[in-house]
DNA sequence: CTTCTGACA
DNA sequence: TGTCAGTA
């Protein structure tokens, strides 16, 4: 992991900082922890403390909710990332072809995004792996 | 004063 | 999601 990400993940805002910088709610950010889109550590006196990286997830996902995306449907987008990760750690042992996968991930995203096939395309290229 | 958990008039 | 309670 280099320096940057390294500085990025460091926990260092207290719930009331990210509040400023992202307008959400207190309920909304725990709730967002809840559902493991972000995962903030705990300092000394169990008070969550979030990275530079729990804020531009946040701010992601004021995007997706004003475009109209449910939290199921940003649930699976963030699972899909995870996938996509995960398959480029094990691109050593891949037994499908990168289209493949792509048309795996563009089948499932479809299936709960709501999006027009333009706009998932569009996400798709933008993580597009390869 | 700020944040936390739990709960719902 | 808002909000109030009772703490730490």
């Amino acid at each position: 992991m280099s320096e940057k990400e390294l500085r990025r993940s460091r926990s260092v805002f207290p719930i009331g900082t990210v509040m400023k910088l992202t307008d959400l709610t207190a309920r909304q950010i725990r709730y967002y922890e809840e559902q493991d889109l972000i995962h903030p550590l705990r300092n000394e006196g169990n008070r969550r403390m979030y990275s530079l990286n729990d804020i531009d997830v946040l701010l992601e996902i004021k995007d997706y909710l004003s475009d109209g995306i449910n939290m199921a449907g940003i649930k699976r987008i963030y699972e899909l990332q995870e996938n996509k990760e995960k398959a480029r750690e094990q691109e050593v042992n891949k037994v499908m072809t990168d289209d493949d996968v792509r048309k795996i991930l563009q089948d499932e995203f479809l299936a709960v995004s709501g999006l027009s096939a333009k706009t998932a395309n569009s996400f798709l290229n933008q993580n597009r792996i390869g």
